[in-house]
Order: C-alpha cells, then sequence, then structure tokens
DNA sequence: TTATATGCAAAGGCTTTGCAAATGT
DNA sequence: ACATTTGCAAAGCCTTTGCATATAA
C-alpha cells in the first residue's frame, strides 16, 4: 500500500467511524494537501485546488484542514504570524523539528535524539506527563550570512522576541 | 536601582535615542506590564489598566506593547492560537523555555544548560547563525493526572499538532 | 512651536459560522 | 429519505491604521 493509499484509508476510517461523509471535496482537499512537500496555509492550498481546476469553496478548505489535523494525517505550526502552516504528518518516521531562517524564511528540519530525551527528563522533573512540543530554532541560514545578513538585522524580523 | 527603576530607565533612554516622546500613557502601560508576574495579552492589560482608572486607548496599548517588546522590556510568545501573550523580559536572568499543562492552561518555566548547547550543535550542523528559538513542552500537570485529565483529553485540546 | 502621540472608529487579515441548497450513505 | 456538507456571504477576533486633536520637548 502506498503512503497516498494509506493516508487514504486512514481518512476514511476516521470519517466512518464518526458517522462523516467522504465527499468529493475532502478526497480532493486530502490529495492535494499530502502532496504538497513543504509546509503550506490554508490559502495556498486553496489556490492549488483552484489551479487544479477544482471548485472548492475556502470555507470547505478550512473546514476540511481541520478534520485532516484531527486525522493526525497533517500536522499544524505557528512559524509564521497571523497564520496557521499545515505540513504532512509523518506517522512511524521520526519527529522533527524547525530551523528557520530568517533572512530568507525557509524552513529547515531537524532531528536530536538527545534534545528529545532530555525534554522527557524536564517533564519528570515538573510531574509532567508530556504530550507533544515545538521547538523552533531562529537564525540565519549559510546563504543569507554570505549574502550579508547579520544576526541583528535578522533580530529584527524575527516574530518570537525572547531573551536568550 | 530597583528592577522597576532600571526599566524605567531602560525605556526613557530607549525613547530618547529614537526621538520618541514618554507619554503618560506610555508610562503607566510600562508600569503595570512589568508588574503582571505572568503572561498577559493586549486585552487583559487594557483591562488591567482601565480598572486602575487609567484612560488608555486600546490602540495605545497595542502600539506601546510594540515599543516596549523593541526595547527589549518585554518577551512574546505564542502559546495560543489567536494572539500574542507578553511576559517581562529576563534581563541577565537565565533565558527559559516554557511546560503548558493542557489540563489547566498553566505555564511553567524552565531551563536546561544541556538542551540550550544541543540547539547549538543543531545550529551549527545546518550552518546556521542562531538568533533565537522558542520551545514549548505540552503535557498533563502533576495536579491534572491526580484529578484523572489523561493524555488522550489533553492531545484533543492541544494547539499544537505534531506527531512525536 | 512643532513633531510626535493619542483616541476613535474604520479597515485588515485570517478564520469561523448561519443558512438554504446539494450530496453521500 | 435524511442527516451531513457545501458554498456563499456575513460575522468574529485580534490587530493595525487614518486622521483630527492633544501633548511632550
Amino acid at each position: 500500500m502506498t503512503r497516498l493509499e494509506e493516508e487514504r484509508k486512514r481518512f476514511q476510517d476516521f470519517l466512518r467511524e464518526r458517522g462523516l461523509k467522504l465527499t468529493q471535496q475532502r478526497l480532493q482537499i486530502l490529495e492535494r494537501a499530502v502532496e504538497v512537500d513543504e509546509h503550506f496555509n490554508a490559502e495556498e492550498l486553496f489556490e492549488l485546488l483552484r489551479s487544479d481546476s477544482h471548485r472548492i469553496s475556502k470555507a470547505t478548505v478550512y473546514r476540511t484542514l481541520a478534520l485532516l489535523v484531527e486525522a493526525d494525517l497533517l500536522d499544524t505550526h505557528d512559524f509564521e504570524r497571523g497564520h496557521t502552516l499545515y505540513e504532512r504528518a509523518a506517522h512511524g518516521t521520526a519527529h522533527h523539528d524547525h530551523l528557520i531562517c530568517l533572512g530568507c524564511d525557509r524552513v529547515f528540519e531537524f532531528h536530536s535524539e538527545e534534545i528529545e530525551l532530555l525534554q522527557e527528563v524536564v517533564a519528570k522533573r515538573f510531574d509532567f506527563l508530556m504530550v507533544n512540543h515545538t521547538h523552533q530554532i531562529y537564525g540565519v541560514c549559510g546563504r543569507c550570512q554570505r549574502q550579508g545578513v547579520t544576526a541583528e538585522q535578522a533580530t529584527g524580523r524575527s516574530r518570537v522576541r525572547s531573551s536568550l
């Protein structure tokens, strides 16, 4: 079974379980969302669907994205101010976090097993049952550094403001 | 010099440097913002100021919060969907990250020097110049666990959706 | 005096919602 | 047949902005 087939099945099962319907729109949205291989927002997905000449309303896109997140087929992030970003959920695949370049807005994925473990240690120290986490490192990528972007310039563009 | 005096001075210097004015409103907003010892949003600060019978418009609160962030007197976070949270900046104090309880919404601060160092390692691996970062661990606090809140229930309430 | 700030209300950007018509089961 | 969905436009929410008036320097 290909990954897409698995995702389609997962969505079907999810909908059936809840007595919801598998509509054309929902299927088209799932397939397009899962095909994008970077982060996207609702508006972008809506445009992609239109350019595929699918006539789906923005409201339906929003409603379906929420379902896909509930079905664990998409993850959400809030890197950019003002709107939610989505990405295909990584089933079985290792969890990853993000490095975000303040110069060019590119997003890179990283995974550090040591950090993952240390988070468990922190949770234990606080008597917390860890459910999930988000971890973003903001900075300047190599390319932008070479193009002369400095940390100071970048700091001004960071949407996060926290003393390090 | 008390902490508040330092903050007042920092704000004054910041404004002077930029040729901006130290108005009554700005001073009142600074003093109230810095006095709250948890995270707050613009609306909450606005209400606090009103209850102090200060007549300050919401627009001025937003405008001044932006200045306070620029002056490094406040940090911003985006734990909650839909609005920005502010907190007094930790000058000199160690940087901290957050544990957020999905049961009761309380926010706890943690600091892990090991994680801080590992982030540098990650940044280096990607040829990144790290500017800052955010790191939130979502879970169920001890108190909520004892009151029967399970990870599953909590997952449904998480505003972050990322496979671990 | 004069550039900057304030307050108000209106506008913005993203997302959600109410409702009649359409559709999956 | 019937409950669920869709599309549309309107409304919601947080935040920003334009403009006339007020105020700090």
